[in-house]
RNA sequence: GGGCGCGUCGCCUAGCCUGGAUAGGGCACCGGGUUCCUAACCCGGCCGCCGGGGGUUCAAAUCCCCCCGCGCCCGCCA
């Protein structure tokens, strides 16, 4: 990178200035009157009032009732007494609203400067010391990922990216879970011999195989007796009695060496589905760290010395939960079951307590159904005297076509790996229709990475707690408000600049020509990157940095549509520099929404 | 039954945290645009009063209450 990280006083956000101006200067106009207004919510106002009618504006309608005072009366007055001289501002009154434009030309400067000074760092916000650990995906490795689950990956490595891009120090975790029941069905069944398999869990593996044929994932391959297993276990008590052993031999780290190994292979199956996406994690924590290490068991007695401690008859440990508000206020949370195993909750408190140790901000990312869990979690810090929480972000679960849940054993499951591979293979055809100059690599290159994108996007674009159903033509939709208009937009911008010879981010002289609406739009909103990403940090509402991607590029097409560039005359190198800024932007957008940038398409 | 979330044009969706100016987009539909930097594009038209009711307020899609519909959860599973 070009760009070294900015300092303390380095401008972060063409909008700082403006926003100051207007936050001291308004403020002392209404001083000099003998009224007041509360700054801080006049900055989140003035946040707000973005791609409204004014740049940033002013609602006076409180401040004026309060004195008495007809607020257009007043918006016409504090209009006149702004000062024209010194100010990058343009006041003006309506209705009751005091508003503020940039001098385009101004904000043209300030902004294609700033984008030039910053690279690919524009849109980053000033380095905090707050370090954040975020937890997402943290599915179990029992088979392949289906699209219901895989929305936790995509708004977690998202939300890592916009983490790390207001200036947090990030680590991201998987936390695998490889001891609990759910956990052992896997090797459980494959570390018995074939012949004693129930003939239903059996029949779900190819005739005559022995291991996964060369083209399937081992997440696919291993996970298939999943299903029926898991059903046969609902209905068989023996069966599950000889499960609830052998995973009691997994707690206490006496499995065989076949768990850990079908728990990797699967989990590796797993991550290079999620990594099609461009989704990687820092660290995989595997739970049974937390059991090898003693943590569990510290945490065990830290429990049974806790307040509302309590032991059931058949010699479980549980916390009376009266009192915490919780759903069933009877209810026991027991932490650990009659056999003197630990529980899944239990576990995750150690885990918890090693994050709360390591870092001063963490962030779960969790399905609607594990809205619960957050509160008993919540409720078993508050037992063992831990002050500190962790922030839940959730979102809903992705339904099936029908609108059913999706789930494998129903057969109503979406696969993560056939929706990417038809997308994949869409976007072949599209490529193939429209470039015949390429060669198969560089259409197989292209094809991956629309079709991959386009699946992020198609999920990314919805806020998280909107419960969505799947559909297909949704999902691989090239057109309009999808990945495939984005990546057009940057690849249509990076060949501009190929043929006027120089992809780096513009010049700070370069802005003076910039006078057509569309070009104006333009600036407008490359300028605002910064407060998308202050707001979408704020919130871990990432899809709206989804939306301004949309409008970023939509302010492109139309202004590539509007405005020649490289036939133009003594506008030529303003907008060759509009155009890299742009570029510029609009990449650093598709890296922090993990979207690829092809340099064609 | 209880808890939580969601309910915005024919369909999908932003805005709701921080109440404020004619509620933004996309798909579909209709009509235009390619001797010119990639038409996965652009321009125009059509379409909603924000699930229903009540309340607070100068002002409610946004806050509060009730109701309706949909989803998730209420295990010594994870």
């Amino acid at each position: 990178m070009l760009s070294p990280p900015p300092s303390e006083s380095e401008e972060v956000d063409p909008w700082e200035r403006p926003t100051a101006e207007v936050l001291s200067g308004v403020s002392a106009l209404l001083a000099e009157r003998g009224l007041s207004i509360d700054i801080e919510a006049l900055r989140l106002e003035l946040e707000g009032s973005a791609g409204g009618p004014a740049d940033l504006s002013v609602p006076l309608h409180r401040v004026a009732r309060q004195a008495g005072r007809d607020p257009a009366e007043l918006a016409g007055e504090l209009t006149k007494a702004w000062p024209t001289r010194g100010s990058t501002l343009n006041a003006s009154a309506k209705g009751a609203y005091l508003n503020f434009d940039a001098e385009p030309n101004q904000l043209a400067a300030t902004t294609l400067l700033l984008i030039g000074l910053r690279g690919e760092k524009y849109g980053f916000l000033r380095p905090t010391a707050t370090s954040v650990c975020v937890e997402h995906t943290s599915a179990n490795p029992n088979g392949p990922f289906h699209i219901g689950r895989v929305r936790n990956a995509i708004i977690g490595d998202t939300y890592a990216r916009i983490l790390r891009a207001a200036g947090h120090p990030v680590t991201v975790h998987y936390y695998v879970d490889d001891v609990g029941r759910q956990a052992a069905v896997i090797s459980w069944i494959w570390s018995k011999p074939r012949a004693e398999w129930p003939p239903a869990a059996l029949a779900t593996l190819p005739t005559g195989s022995d291991g996964p044929a060369l083209n399937e994932k081992p997440d696919h391959y291993y996970g298939r007796p999943y299903p029926a297993v898991s059903a046969l276990l609902k209905e068989d008590a023996s069966l599950a009695a000889d499960l609830g052993s052998y995973a009691k031999q997994v707690e206490e780290g006496r499995a065989p060496p076949l768990h850990r190994e079908l728990s990797a292979k699967v989990l590796d199956g797993m991550l290079a589905s999620l990594a099609r996406l461009g989704i990687r994690y820092d660290e995989l924590v595997w739970e049974s760290r937390f059991l090898g290490d003693g943590s569990v068991d510290k945490m065990i007695a830290r429990l049974k010395a806790a307040p509302h401690a309590v032991q059931e008859e058949n010699g479980a440990w549980a916390i009376d939960a009266t009192g915490y508000g919780l759903p069933q206020e009877s209810s026991r949370l027991i932490f650990t079951r009659a056999d003197g195993t630990s529980l899944y909750a239990t576990r995750d408190l150690a885990y918890h307590e090693s994050k709360f140790a390591a870092f001063p901000r963490v962030i779960d990312v969790l399905g609607a159904d594990h809205l619960l869990h957050s509160r008993v979690l919540s409720a078993l810090l508050t037992e063992i005297g831990e002050p500190r929480r962790p922030e839940f972000v959730f979102y809903q679960y992705i339904q099936a076509p029908g609108g059913s849940k999706m789930s494998t054993r129903a057969g109503t499951a979406v696969y993560l790996d056939d929706l990417l591979d038809e997308a994949v293979s869409r976007a072949h055809t599209e490529v193939l229709a429209r470039r015949e100059d390429l060669d198969d690599a560089a259409v197989d290159q292209i094809a991956e990475a629309v079709g991959a994108s386009a699946v992020r996007y198609s999920i990314l674009r919805v806020a998280p707690d909107k419960p969505v159903q799947f559909r297909w033509e949704e999902a691989l939709s090239f057109e309009g408000r999808t990945a495939p208009f984005l990546l057009y937009s940057y690849a249509r911008a990076t060949t501009l600049l190929r043929k006027a010879g120089r992809l780096e981010p513009p010049y700070p002289s370069e802005a003076g020509q910039l006078v057509a609406p569309e070009e104006r739009r333009l600036v407008r909103t490359l300028s605002r990157l910064p407060g998308v990403v202050r707001y979408a940090a704020r919130t871990g509402h990432v899809h709206s940095l989804a939306t301004y991607a949309h409008e970023l590029a939509d302010a492109f097409h139309s202004c590539y549509q509007a405005v020649p560039v490289l036939r133009a005359g003594a506008e030529r190198e303003s907008r060759i520099a509009l155009v890299a800024a742009t570029r510029t932007t609009l990449g650093t957008t598709l890296d922090l929404l993990g979207l690829a940038r092809p340099e064609r398409m």
